[in-house]
RNA sequence: CGGGACGUAGCGCAGCUUGGUAGCGCGCAGCGUUCGGGACGCUGAGGUCGCGGGUUCAAAUCCCGCCGUCCCGACCA
């Protein structure tokens, strides 16, 4: 019933949030899990947020099957030798051994790109701005709830490009102007934009940025890649174009993607010990009213002004909770668990009062409101909240951001407290390693545009080339 | 795949050492009393004891094999 402590158990909180809010559920085939209708609702929102900017910024949606022959997957070197051992192989249908393995698709460059050299002749074909919402499948060595699952469902956006900066800077949109407002303004979760070391890389991309996100747990966790491919996809499988100058060219491709693990990602930047805390904006149920009565007669007084309430608050999620068998305090502590922004009580004392009480679950303190203000008390409350988590998640990552000076204080700093750690990088992956190896923590993200930091490497004391930012992560 | 823990009712667990009627709490169903921070009483339903094999008159319990889950590590959105 009661959660364990984030600060006993982060893991065992988790998990108990995801299971006890009817989030999800593991499910029969290891690694993969059945999303249940309060979860699902929380992932159509962060689509419907995705989605709309993702067409907004002038790309439209299509679907390629999830079966691909497995020799196209072995055509990009990089990234056959980068998937290869975790992807499912289909070897046997239709009662027979198939003539020719088909892979579940761990991502679909392979076989969009294999079209995309059909569809692509001319210059004037191109930009192609295409997204997919689809599920993949990654044979995970240790899945973990929306965080790492076997199948995953994500949209992957895959586009090609007539030059290289426009390829960079397709990417760097997506980033931008999709994902990042996407977490901030819709997720309420602060991100830091950034670029992956060499070592971080998606296989077979030439640059692979990145959102990453403080938990508060003080892991960080990659909220959505954007990829520049530059040629290396258009040369594997074929996709040329005459150009201006009337030459054959390679076209510039760009993959980026946002998946269920966001999910994770909201649960758990916002968790308190009472449960999730959602943003009014993702919340499948904005405003619950608690309708607290005895009598029979009180029922009917309080019901009938409970509906005539949520009747007011029209334009919102709201839902009354007329559930007879349960008394307020468990309904409380029920919607709290869910992460409810607002919640409503609404008994005979009130009612005699002409006023409502109002609980928001950022803050929790009850607050007693006329009954004709209450429309425009909930609207603020619910504004508030947005920000008010939004606030809170910056200040708790920024105060677990630290720039120590060696290697070892950064280890200690590592431990406890934990959170980002900026420090200067020579560049070399021995030192990454090094760092790796001895506390854990790998590099999250480099500055989109490379700007060397005053002093040195922090493990090799050379001179830096990059601000690396480095953190424990998911 | 390596190290550790564990699989008994929907969930959490006891029972196993020393083989002999499968139990407890929560949850679930019905009825009643309750109802402003996780109520209570009574009655009741619910079990291939992870799977397969072996030992035995008899296996949740002993033996062998397998499968799965969780935690720690290597891989990763």
């Amino acid at each position: 019933m009661a959660l364990p402590r984030q600060d006993d158990d982060f893991p065992a909180w988790y998990q108990e949030v995801v299971k006890q809010a009817e989030l999800a559920e593991p499910s029969l085939a290891r690694g993969t899990m059945v999303i249940r209708p309060y979860g699902f609702a929380i992932w159509e929102a962060i689509q419907r947020a995705v989605d709309d900017r993702i067409k907004a910024t002038g790309h439209q949606n299509l679907y390629f099957p999830m079966f691909i022959p497995y020799r196209l997957l072995e055509r990009e070197a990089e990234h056959v030798e980068g998937f290869a051992p975790e992807v499912a192989v289909v070897t046997h249908a239709g009662g027979e051994e198939l003539a020719e393995p088909l892979v579940v698709r761990p991502t679909s460059e392979t076989i969009i790109w294999d079209t995309y050299a059909r569809w692509v002749q001319s210059y004037r074909d191109l930009p192609l701005l295409y997204n997919q919402w689809a599920n993949v499948v990654r044979w995970e060595l240790r899945p973990r709830l929306f965080l790492r699952t076997t199948e995953f469902l994500w949209q992957e956006g895959h586009t090609a490009h007539e030059t290289a900066d426009e390829a960079v800077e397709e990417s760097l949109k997506i980033l931008h102007h999709v994902y990042r407002e996407a977490y901030e303004e819709v997720m309420a979760i602060p991100v830091h934009a950034g670029r992956k070391s060499p070592s971080e890389r998606f296989p077979g991309a030439v640059e692979t940025y990145t959102l990453e996100a403080l938990m508060r747990d003080r892991k960080a966790l990659q909220g959505c890649t954007s990829h520049y491919l530059g040629q290396n996809f258009a040369k594997a499988y074929g996709v040329s174009f005459l150009n201006r100058q009337g030459e054959q060219e390679l076209a510039y491709a760009t993959s980026w993607g946002l998946s269920t693990r966001a999910v994770g990602g909201v649960i758990m930047t916002h968790g308190d010990d009472a449960g999730l805390r959602l943003p009014p904006a993702l919340a499948p149920v904005q405003v619950v009213i608690v309708p607290i009565f005895r009598t029979d007669d009180e029922r009917g007084r309080v019901l009938e002004a409970s509906r005539r309430l949520a009747d007011e608050l029209e334009g919102l999620r709201v839902r009354i909770d007329d559930r007879d068998d349960l008394r307020p305090g468990f309904k409380f502590n029920h919607w709290e668990l869910r992460g409810v922004p607002v919640r409503i009580e609404l008994g005979p004392r009130d009612l005699d009062a002409e006023r409502a009480t109002l609980v928001p679950r950022l803050t929790g303190e009850k607050e007693e409101v006329p009954l004709p203000k209450l429309g425009d008390r909930v609207r603020e409350a619910l504004d508030r909240s947005q920000r008010g988590l939004f606030e809170d998640a910056r200040a708790f990552r920024d105060q677990h951001t630290f720039r120590p000076n060696d290697l070892v204080e950064m280890k200690t700093l590592l431990r406890e407290p934990g959170g980002f750690m900026l420090t200067g990088w020579c560049g070399s992956e021995e030192c990454e390693a090094k760092v790796k190896e001895e506390t854990k923590a790998t590099i999250r993200y480099l500055p989109v545009e490379p700007s060397p930091p005053e002093g040195p490497c922090i493990v090799c004391g050379k001179s830096a080339v990059d601000e690396a930012s480095w953190a424990l992560a998911y």
